[in-house]
DNA sequence: TGATAAATAGACAGACCAGTCTGTTTTTCA
DNA sequence: TGAAAAACAGACTGGTCTGTCTATTTATCA
């Protein structure tokens, strides 16, 4: 039971799909990077969309726990880490190999709401969205529902157009929520 | 010159293409949708990727005419304009083809900033914004680039998270439009 | 050490892809 | 009407894709 090769096999294939997209990738490709036989793969996963499924899992717990870990070591009140979210995307955005939201990508390229990977997606959204609602309803919003679905559309379509248009947007974005967490805190 | 050949050909990819995605969509497909024989699709276009390109240009043109025109319809003074926009957006999604936007789908497989199909994504969205930045400049507003990138923002996460998730953000999106308005007009 | 399990390389199948070529039919237009 | 241009069907090339199979080598662990 070597989940080790099995680790790093997801890992090579997420990395691969973050940065050349999921139909582009070909399992040769992966296997290529990763050092590992095509048998060792179709013994761990039934195909290839279980492999995209189990890399999208995988991405999707380091990137949380990426991002939430960030939050927190930029400011200490849950008020001050509502805005922290913008710095901690602003970090993502300057790393070299920031290339969109893999979960974003994954959505348009396996476009049927019903396709688990799109699915997945939405689910990684689902939990990104709740931990800012968290934060939210810690700093003592009215509504934190409402707060955080304004907060995170801000943060989603800073992420696409930073990726589509190259532009900074994040002051915009930062500017937008100052204004909307002062009128929901008080 | 049967350029009405031409359109009908341009007209089925690029219908093809934001149902199903770019590379999903192979050539065989889209010549049998519209009827056409493929050597008169490689009589017009060099290659599927200058075929997308002209999908993408006539999508671009069709969507921001639709686009400004109902705005436009719905609201008749620049800063109920800039709300307006939000208006045309719930009756994008409500469209029941309606399948996330197709530019940002477009950036997304065609990952590479360089890449031309990019490129023309960028520009769709650039040209869009400069809309929503002439109606903000109308409006009077103190800085019309800075209200129109926020807007832009929430109005590109509205459009991604429609798409991914399925829910209803408009709600969310039109309070933060409010706010951001009634700040930049006084 | 020796049996069992797992990973290896690489050939292979079958489907699909973009793009080319040929020869025929249809359309256009003078 | 008749010549030139355009579109037609469809075979074909060469490449790539996912997924299967086999036979060999490498780990594992009692």
């Amino acid at each position: 039971m070597s989940s080790a090769r099995r680790d790093h096999l997801v890992d090579t294939a997420a990395k691969l799909f973050a940065r050349h997209g999921f139909h582009a990738t070909g399992i040769d490709r992966i296997l290529a990077e990763a050092g590992v036989a095509k048998m060792t793969l179709y013994n761990h996963f039934k195909s290839k969309d279980e492999l995209i499924l189990a890399a999208l899992r995988r991405k999707d717990e380091a990137f949380r726990n990426w991002f939430m870990r960030r939050v927190e070591a930029k400011a200490a009140t849950p008020r001050a880490r509502l805005l922290a979210l913008f710095d901690v995307l602003e970090e993502w955005f300057e790393q070299p190999d920031f290339a969109g939201c893999t979960f974003a990508a994954a959505a348009a390229e396996f476009h049927s709401a019903e396709d688990p990977i799109h699915a997945a997606a939405a689910e990684h959204k689902r939990l990104l969205l709740a931990y800012v609602r968290d934060l939210a309803a810690e700093a003592g919003a009215r509504d934190p529902a409402a707060l955080s679905q304004a907060l995170g559309l801000l943060m989603e379509g800073a992420v696409a157009l930073a990726h589509v248009c190259g532009e900074d947007n994040l002051k915009a974005a930062r500017h937008a929520a100052k204004l909307l967490i002062d009128e929901a805190l008080g």
